[in-house]
RNA sequence: GCCCGGAUAGCUCAGUUGGUAGAGCAGGGGAUUGAAAAUCCCCGUGUCGGCAGUUCGAUUCUGUCUCCGGGCA
C-alpha cells in the first residue's frame, strides 16, 4: 500500500451526431460504470426546448440551465464542465461527457486562450454596422488591425468577423495575437476515453432523423415552438429560436409556410447539423469509433470513421469492451 | 372521345429567335478558439418523355404516341 502511484480519473467523452443514439449509450454507461452524465450540448441547456431538442429523461448534468432569452458560451461550458466534472470524481463516480455540440468538446480538451468574453452592447454595434455597410466592410476594418485573422476568415463570415473585431476593439491585442497562446488542457489532470458512436451509413442515420422528427410532431413539438415564440415574444434571433427544427417550425407559425413544408425543412436542417458534426469528428483524434447497422448494433469499431467490419454486437457491450483495453 | 396546358437535375421550375442547358431547394465536401442545433465557403452531364420527320445539326420546329393536369362531352 502507499507504494501505487494514483491512478488518474476516468473521463469518458461520448460524441456522434443527432440522432445517432448517444443517449442510450451513455444512459448504458452510466449505470453500468456508477457515472454521472454530463450534457454537452448547447441547445439541452435551454428551459423550455423539451420535445424538439430531444431532451434526455435520464439526468444529465449542464441541462436546463438557462432561460430562452439567455446565452450561454464555449467557455462557459469548459468552466461547469470542469467544476462539475471535479465533483462527480469527488463522490466516487465517473464523468460521462455525452454530446454533439464538438466546439464545447474541442473547447473542453484542449482548451481556450484566455482573451475576453463576449460583448453583448459591441456586438450590437457591429452588427448595426454591417447590416448599412455589409460584413465585406468590416472584414476591411479587420484587415487594417489584424491581417492574420483576415486572411483566415471569409468577409462574409458575420460571427467570426464579429468576434475577431469584438476582440481587438476590447482589449486592444488582435485575435490572432491571443490565439499564439497555447493554453493548457482543462481535462490534463483524467484519463480521457472517446467513443464516437454513428449509423455506417448516412442513409440509416437519415431515416434516424426523419423518424425522430415524426415522433416530435406527436409529442407535441408545434405546441412547444408555439409557447417558446410567445414567451420570446417573437424575437427570432435569439439562440434558441435558431435551434434546428425551431426556426422551421416558428416560420411556420409565423405564416411563412404550411406545416408540412416547415417539418421538411425541419428534417433537411437536422440532417444538414449531422453532416456539420460528420464533418468534425472526420478528421477528430484519439476517438474509438462504434458504427452502427440499421438494428442499432454496433457492425464496425475502430480508430475512424472509415473502419470496416461485420459484427452485429450491443453498443454498451462494445464501449465496455475497450474501455478494459484502451490506453491509460 | 374531343379541346387546351404540361413533360428539362432527386424536387420546383427557367431557358435555348435550331449549334446538346441553369437557378432555387435537396444532396455532397470543407471551415470552425466565449452565439456553434450558430455562422460561412466550395461542388451542377442531365437519354431536355418515346419514336419518326424537316435540317449540315433538333432539347428547341413538325407529326405521332405515352403519361399528368384542366375543360367539354
Amino acid at each position: 500500500m502507499g507504494q501505487r502511484k494514483a491512478a488518474k480519473p476516468l473521463l469518458l467523452c461520448i460524441m456522434g451526431p443527432t440522432a445517432a443514439g448517444k443517449t442510450d449509450l451513455a444512459e448504458g454507461l452510466a449505470q453500468a460504470l456508477d457515472g454521472e452524465l454530463i450534457s454537452v450540448d448547447s441547445t439541452l441547456v435551454y428551459r423550455g426546448l423539451d420535445i424538439g431538442s430531444a431532451k434526455p429523461a435520464y439526468p444529465h448534468h449542464l441541462i436546463d440551465i438557462r432561460d430562452p432569452d439567455e446565452s450561454y458560451s464555449a467557455a462557459e461550458f469548459v468552466r461547469d464542465a470542469v467544476r462539475i466534472a471535479a465533483e462527480i470524481v469527488a463522490r466516487g463516480r465517473v464523468p460521462i461527457l455525452v454530446g454533439g455540440t464538438m466546439l464545447y468538446f474541442r473547447a473542453l480538451l484542449e482548451g481556450l486562450a484566455a482573451m475576453p468574453a463576449a460583448d453583448p452592447a459591441l456586438r450590437a454595434t457591429l452588427a448595426a454596422q454591417a447590416a448599412e455597410q455589409g460584413w465585406p466592410a468590416l472584414h476591411a476594418r479587420l484587415a487594417a488591425v489584424d491581417a492574420v485573422s483576415a486572411a483566415a476568415i471569409h468577409p462574409h463570415h458575420s460571427q467570426r468577423i464579429s468576434r475577431a473585431l469584438e476582440v481587438y476593439l476590447s482589449s486592444g491585442v488582435p485575435l490572432s495575437v491571443w490565439h499564439e497562446q497555447v493554453p493548457a488542457s482543462p481535462v490534463e489532470g483524467y484519463r480521457v476515453v472517446q467513443l464516437a458512436i454513428c449509423p455506417r451509413e448516412r442513409r440509416v442515420l437519415h431515416e434516424r432523423i426523419a423518424l425522430r422528427f415524426a415522433q416530435m410532431m406527436e409529442q407535441g413539438f408545434l405546441q412547444e415552438v408555439a409557447a417558446l415564440r410567445q414567451r420570446l415574444d417573437g424575437h427570432a434571433d435569439l439562440p434558441a429560436a435558431r435551434a434546428v427544427g425551431y426556426r422551421q417550425l416558428w416560420r411556420h407559425l409565423d405564416g411563412e409556410c404550411s406545416l408540412e413544408v416547415a417539418v421538411g425543412q425541419g428534417i433537411a436542417a437536422t440532417r444538414q447539423l449531422a453532416k456539420r458534426q460528420m464533418t468534425w469528428l472526420r478528421k477528430w483524434h484519439g476517438a474509438y469509433w462504434l458504427l452502427t447497422n440499421a438494428a442499432g448494433n454496433v457492425c464496425a469499431t475502430g480508430e475512424s470513421e472509415e473502419s470496416v467490419g461485420d459484427l452485429d454486437e450491443n453498443s454498451l457491450a462494445c464501449a465496455l469492451k475497450y474501455l478494459q483495453v484502451s490506453p491509460t
